[in-house]
DNA sequence: TTGAAAGCGCTAACAC
DNA sequence: GTGTTAGCGCTTTCAA
């Protein structure tokens, strides 16, 4: 910048004013500047401009894996919501693991954006409590989080229930759910608490039965894949193999759902006709499914309108009770289940 | 880090020393610095020193979309290999319109990261070429770059040619092929350029035929589709629906492939039997599609390790050649095409 | 082993 | 309208 000014013949000062249109500036002068800009190539330094400024303009998501699908597409919405208020979004990875999340998020790495909205998965509550808040940080999903955050969760044993009502409704009678990792057969005593999502959707489907007067059976509860279509698959066939005969299948997440898919087109069975199937996150490609994919929708948008609106708010000085939000959830029906 | 330096009793430099760890420092000293930092719950300011230290760890990764899941799969594969190196990587999304590819870069937003790895959908040869390289920039994409950029590409005309050479060597004898906006029927004279990628794609369809000594017909060719299952599966229909009788069907990319399949089993067409699928990108998905969707793997590993060596030896001050690799493409056959 | 000075590139505040 | 001064928080350099 001094470089600019020199060759303008002014100060650094005005050439900043003409490069951030702030002071009024005489119109010979400012050609002037932004000539030298030209020639010299000049491009601002965004980093000490933040220095001097205290801001970014940049919210940063930070998600478990970028290739979950769930996450790419919530990172889309948060993406076009971001921008309506005149920031960036940048996406960071934390691994999933415990450790992958602390190192995206101690290390200071936070304190580089405006604000920040973390995917929890996997901290514990402690490690949530020990984050300081130096500036906005907004938690997603199902953990019990410390009340000073601000939190938006989504409405996991209500959009269970909504499927697996919606499946016992149409004639099923045994709605098997497939499950991740933490929640097994009851009994089991499987390793609690990672993330309660998943035994929050099944505590949808124990809801659901309860609805209409139904006691399901445990042993549908087919628990500890891993939250992948693969997963999924492996359990299904297993449960089949073992006769557990289910005629619908609640998976909890669509990704697992498209490997109940795969898995029962491998058994032979006919989707809907002898099994019928819904899982949740409706993903924009569960509508191309073989059959098309009935889905719990979560409100990705939903949830980014109202993660940004609090970011804002608080980025604007306001000050507020900590907001504690839970998406509406709907149900689309498609093909695997009609 | 003053607060923390006056707490301790000591300099600002003491502390900086300290927690870099880079002088040897007094064992009590040393003690009483941190103390002060636990107390204080300092946390170092890493714009500033980003200021002082003019690199700042981290690599961006700019893409089209976050949720197309080829991208999303890229990043997945960009992250770590980035991370093997000890830095961070950090995703934007461009918008795919050349605006917003354009309103990422060059505002200077570049320059905050040390490197930025760019997947260079929608820009033409000038835009490319009027970016200034202060700083490593790897062009991914099938673009005509300018010789002054590394530059990874993708085996498109030799994957489309292998998964074509498959669908004839089955047997098939009207293999249509699914591509993008930009390519139209032989003669249609649709707009080109954006992209080449899949006019690549196309290409090797032709070449495909050709190496059997097979004259295609070039009504197969059904371009125009976007970039997406629907589109994909909406022109599918209409040549059905026009009688154009495909045995096979390629499409260029993964997620087009799945529309296609939607169709076909929306016309009541069974695959493989009626009509064998091939696509292109081998999305971690495609396995669990009913039926599991036969691929081309573009490698995304491999460009994610090609390019990031590229981007750690230009850090490392090694002056070379401008880059330009192809990546080796390898056909994954499954239940589509089987 | 520790610290003082200087400066990375920018802009708010206040002259002129 | 334009310029001067000071300082954002850090680290390199060199002296003590």
């Amino acid at each position: 910048m001094s470089d600019v000014a020199r060759r303008a013949g002014v100060s650094k000062m005005t050439v900043s004013n003409v490069l951030n249109g702030r002071t009024r500036v005489g119109e010979a002068t400012r050609r002037r500047v932004l000539e030298a800009v030209d020639e010299l190539g000049y491009e601002i330094n965004l980093t000490a401009r933040r220095l001097r400024a205290g801001r970014v303009d940049t919210v940063a998501l930070i998600v478990p894996r970028f290739d979950h699908t769930y996450f790419a597409e919530l990172a889309t919405s948060f993406a076009t919501e971001v921008a309506n208020h005149g920031r960036h979004l940048v996406v960071a990875q934390s691994g999933a693991s415990k450790e992958g999340e602390l190192s995206e998020l101690s290390l200071a790495r936070l304190r580089q954006y405006d604000a920040v909205v973390l995917s929890a998965v996997g901290l514990t509550y402690d490690e949530v409590d020990s984050l300081s808040s130096t500036q906005p940080l907004v938690l997603l999903g199902e953990q019990d989080v410390p009340q000073r955050f601000d939190h938006v969760s989504i409405g996991n044993a209500e959009g269970a229930r909504l499927a697996v009502r919606h499946l016992l409704g149409r004639g099923a009678r045994r709605v098997a759910v497939v499950d991740g990792p933490s929640v097994g057969p009851a009994g089991t005593g499987a390793p609690g608490g990672l993330d309660p999502t998943s035994g929050l959707r099944t505590q949808g489907w124990r809801t659901a039965h309860a609805d209409v007067g139904l006691v399901p059976d445990e042993r549908l509860v087919l628990g500890g894949a891993l939250y992948t279509a693969q997963g999924a698959r492996e359990v299904v066939l297993r449960a089949l193999a073992a006769g557990l005969a289910p005629d619908a299948v609640f998976a909890v997440t669509d990704d697992m759902a498209y490997g109940v898919l795969a898995a029962l087109h491998d058994a032979g069975l006919r989707v809907p006709q002898d099994v019928a199937v819904v899982g949740f996150d409706n993903l924009r490609g569960s509508e191309f499914a073989v059959p098309g994919l009935s889905s719990v929708d979560p409100g990705r948008d939903w949830i980014a309108r109202q993660a940004v609106s609090v970011i804002e708010r608080r980025l604007a000085g306001e000050a507020f009770e900590p907001v504690r939000l839970t998406t509406p959830v709907e149900l689309v029906v498609r093909g695997s289940s009609a």
